[in-house]
DNA sequence: TCATCTTATGACATCGGTGTCATGACACCG
DNA sequence: CGGTGTCATGACACCGATGTCATAAGATGA
């Protein structure tokens, strides 16, 4: 590979010109230029990253640390739509600003991110990104002084800039639209308990209150049975106490786009019909399952390619030094996607 | 952050010194290394990739070109497993050899490519991998001379070595297994024309033949109306056809399992049952889909992970100019995976 | 005509490591 | 006791770019 002193001498200029042709920082002489520019073209030129970033200080790479690659395979737990998305969105806006974006995968095993963060600081990275599977809490080993980093789907008690979904808002907006449509006994077949699940019973709780509904604890309950072996018969038990009441819901929220694909087939074994029988909505809007799904189904956005343009856009400002005023704890929120998995009701 | 002369200076040894003591490339007294491994611990020293890969002209680094992680969010046709499944395969391997893998997503565009292969040639990759997002024959601009590269799911007429599913195998293996469990009428509603598609048939085929059943042209059918309105309509006119045959299939095989799910949905709707009324089989093992259908589905694995896991052990060979007799094109077998979609027939 | 300024270019040091070679201190052997 | 070999270490150049400073040629102005 040639570098700028076989271009200067096949151009019969120094390396310093050469270097001026390509970043065009200083006056050079339009027939020099031209002698220079053949050159490179002849001997295909590409000037070398390693060499550059280490005399200006800026490698021009971000790192991402995820277990997006790997978990997608592993199906332990319903855990909603692909982080992969998150990375889709970072890696929109990194590209525009001409940035590399240096992807890491844990495998699923944290005790691998320690060596992860070594080896981007050995690229010295301009900035991190960690990217979690789910909205959680979590903690990461200390990094260098002024090393710039932000956090995806979840968050630390360390002051870190995170970017996470607005889940409160998200089963409120829901909620609120299956009430516009005249739904007034709504069910929760929420996932086990975490951060978003928790979020989301407050939001569908301040939904009801905000249209003077009132809150019926027994409409909310966890259908979430890690996959095993019963759990279509239990889910349906569920629906049963629920369809035996003196009021009966006429709509079912379930905690995600998966487990509301489970409850269809469930429903449908049952012979009831959706939305006929009884409405269905999801959340995370994993357009795989929601779009294929017959009928199509209504669910709530899980706004992951938001999330991640934000985060690149708070670190580029971060790795700029610009000033922001946004808060530490930054809440992303996701639109209802409307589809025919819901009748209103008159 | 601290370079070899800060730790040099602390431990009051020369710079080289320092480097043995990080490289173990040479002997170093030991009360000597213990003084230079305090100082870098106190220092928190870093080593920097680029000084190194200046010097060492080894980068570490192996580039991949996909459009994986923006394809996921375009659902304009089917297009089966994600590939992400393959670079999972491919970081797997290439972490295990201490290289690091940088990702660059095409977004759609092939026109990005050149930019995205000159990016990488500036970090000075020691190899280059092409990910195609379906089995796919395609041609890339040319590379300098001794850059390294793989396909991988696509190929192209240079000669350059690609790995690619063995999808004539594949579909002969499941409907194999489908005859085996006493199927003899054997439908295959599969994909629009494409090379996959191609191979598969001819799978289907030589199964047949090898069973010593006639190949009947009429089973064989197109159901991919790419999503449009009345697709359900038109593949439910396929199988009325089919069902009305004097001699009606006892299985459909469907081109990926994508579609399978959407068969699922209007034979649920026609009032038949799946597996009673008539089995379903998918093809590339999606599990998100193929696990949580029910009943689940059976399928042949599209082996996404392992050809990027052979991908990824054939670059290392050719980086480290290691023999290999493999062919150019290095066709990856999967495995059929049954579920409860088929029953076996007397 | 000479001082001053601008334009175009080159020499050289530098970034942070590592390869090569030199050197001093011992140990070993005949 | 001197020659040879090994161990431990340092001096120095080099990888490929770029920042700083110097310099020569030509333009401008007093």
């Amino acid at each position: 590979m040639p570098t700028i002193y076989d271009i200067a001498k096949a151009a019969q200029v120094s390396p310093k010109t050469v270097s001026r042709v390509i970043n065009s920082d200083a006056p050079v002489r339009l027939e020099t230029r031209q002698q220079v520019e053949q050159a490179m073209n002849e001997l295909g030129y590409v000037p070398s990253k390693a060499a550059r970033s280490m005399r200006s200080n800026r490698s021009g790479i971000v790192g991402l640390i995820t277990g997006a690659v790997s978990q997608s395979s592993e199906i332990s737990e319903p855990h909603g739509l692909p982080d992969l998305f998150i990375v889709q969105g970072i890696q929109r806006v990194l590209a525009d600003e001409e940035i590399t974006l240096m992807i890491a995968d844990t495998g699923g095993l944290a005790k691998r991110i320690p060596t992860l963060i070594n080896t981007f600081l050995q690229y010295r990275v301009e900035g991190l990104i960690y990217v979690a599977d789910r909205h959680q809490r979590i903690s990461l080993p200390p990094l260098p002084q002024g090393q710039q980093m932000i956090l995806v789907n979840c968050f630390d008690d360390q002051g870190t800039p995170a970017i996470v979904p607005d889940d409160q808002k998200g089963q409120h907006d829901l909620v609120l639209s299956l009430i516009k449509k005249g739904h007034r006994r709504i069910a929760y077949l929420c996932l086990h308990e975490c951060i978003a699940t928790e979020l989301r019973i407050t939001g569908y709780r301040k939904a009801l209150d905000a249209a003077g509904l009132p809150f019926d604890l027994g409409l909310v309950q966890c259908g979430d049975f890690e996959r095993c072996e019963e759990e279509p018969q239990l889910q349906w038990q569920i629906i049963q106490s629920w369809l035996a009441l003196p009021d009966p819901p006429t709509v079912i929220c379930c905690g995600n786009d998966e487990m509301a694909m489970r409850i269809y087939g469930v429903l449908r074994t049952q012979g009831m019909a959706v939305p006929e029988a009884i409405s269905i909505a999801g959340y995370d809007n994993h357009r795989s399952i929601a779009e294929t799904l017959y009928p199509a189904l209504t669910t709530m956005e899980l706004p992951y390619e938001s999330m991640g343009v934000a985060a690149a856009q708070r670190l580029i400002q971060l790795i700029r030094n610009e000033p922001n005023e946004t808060p530490t704890l930054q809440r992303i929120r996701g639109d209802v996607f409307w589809r025919s998995s819901v009748i209103a009701r008159p």
